[in-house]
DNA sequence: TCTGGGGTCCTAGGACCC
DNA sequence: TCTGGGGTCCTAGGACCC
């Protein structure tokens, strides 16, 4: 018996939550930006009823009011729609006992044994887009097919609000006349590059062998790109539940000149990343600084230690000698970040006769971690991300 | 109108080793 | 006296996604 995947993509998810909460936004051009009173503001999720006036993600705001004066402005409250997306992936396992969540407003459900209980596929899917909009408030998109690469694209189709089932057999038919930027991965760079060798649909693409195909894009996308242009699944061996990377970065409402102001906030975005680090007890091998210099030229500089670690104390003098590369290029700083990766699960067996200096060191920084949790991440920093108050 | 923040995955070149 | 080829690690950068 053929497998059927049900794919569910909330549309304009961020704006949804927001206009479902508040019903006088309900209809209206509403924009959830990043920040609200920043010159440096950007679209992180619009409504349908703001995409009409041209509004798209990563559009900066001051040409959002330009384009739509009446636009409802929200700032994002991330923590929120995590929460609500766990509503509905709670809701969504009604429908059938196999859900895998595959992002904050993706999921795909394996319907082939729960389909019989709904009556129809199409039954299925009404009823849970209406479920979703009634009990919610909230729209989704709904795609069904025989694979999880299909039915993906199958939603892509039928944006915004809608319902599309590629019957199984007919995912050929499907595919031939989509344009290459429906299969995932391929962007503007793809595009064109498919362009230059006059291929524009996905038909096309079957022209092209394996061969060809790994050449011009690398011998792994190339392969997906083979099989998912024949609407195959590609088996994803690598995907774990480890997180491959914890980052956190900012950028000034303002160019800022001097490192000495630079400096304290750059050891704040590391201590915040040590802290997840912590609290998902996990350790880190690699550390990565991110300069984004006042005419966009964005450097990054990495150093990787011997063996991972979660000691800021480990972190610190790296991450010094990573800024002082950046120095170098004498220009005003528009943005900085630090990434930790090579991420591992803390395996520490602690010897029950002394405690070595890292185990003074990891019970020090538990305790800081400890105050953190009930006085808030600011209670507590090291004195260098303090700058010059002492 | 100047261009966010959190991620994932991949590639290329150089160092170094055998 | 100059030179092979394969493998791994490190670093930097880039495409893409939500």
């Amino acid at each position: 018996m053929k497998s059927r995947i049900l794919h569910v993509d909330m549309d304009a998810f961020f704006a949804s939550v927001e206009q479902a909460e508040q019903v006088e936004f309900r209809g209206r051009p509403l924009v959830v930006v990043t920040k609200v009173n920043s010159p440096r503001g950007v679209v992180s999720s619009s409504s349908y009823e703001a995409r009409a006036y041209g509004i798209s993600a990563g559009m900066p705001v001051g040409e959002v009011r330009k384009k739509c004066p009446h636009v409802v402005l929200v700032p994002g409250d991330y923590e929120k729609y995590v929460h609500v997306s766990e509503q509905v992936v709670r809701r969504l396992e009604e429908f059938s006992p196999e859900v895998m969540v595959a992002s904050i407003d993706e999921s795909f459900l394996d319907i082939t044994g729960s389909v019989h209980l709904f009556g129809s596929e199409d039954k299925l899917a009404i009823k849970l887009k209406n479920m979703l909009w009634k009990e919610m408030g909230l729209p989704c998109t709904v795609g069904i097919a025989s694979t999880y690469i299909v039915s993906k694209m199958a939603v892509k189709q039928a944006k915004p609000d809608g319902y599309l089932s590629v019957p199984s057999g007919r995912e050929l038919d499907f595919l031939s006349p989509l344009p290459v930027r429906s299969i995932p991965g391929v962007g503007p760079k793809a595009e064109q590059i498919f362009n230059l060798l006059g291929v524009y649909t996905i038909g096309q693409i079957w022209q092209l062998s394996l061969e060809e195909l790994e050449k011009i894009f690398g011998q792994s996308y190339g392969f997906h790109i083979f099989q998912w242009s024949r609407g195959y699944d590609v088996e994803r061996f690598t995907h774990t539940d480890l997180p491959r990377v914890i980052s956190r970065e900012i950028t000034f409402d303002k160019d800022l000149v001097y490192w000495r102001d630079i400096v304290p906030l750059v050891v704040k975005l590391m201590e915040a990343c040590t802290y997840e680090l912590r609290q998902k007890k996990m350790e880190a091998r690699r550390i990565v600084f991110k300069v984004r210099y006042a005419d966009f030229i964005t450097k990054t500089f990495s150093y990787s230690f011997p063996r991972p670690t979660f000691f800021d104390n480990n972190f610190i003098p790296a991450l010094f000698s990573l800024v002082e590369k950046a120095k170098e290029r004498r220009y005003q700083v528009r943005l900085v970040g630090v990434m930790l990766s090579e991420l591992t699960w803390t395996v520490r067996q602690s010897s029950l006769f002394y405690l070595s200096r890292e185990e003074r060191m990891n019970r020090v920084l538990r305790s800081i971690d400890v105050l953190r949790n009930r006085y808030g991440f600011s209670y507590v920093h090291w004195a260098s991300a303090l700058g010059g108050e002492r």
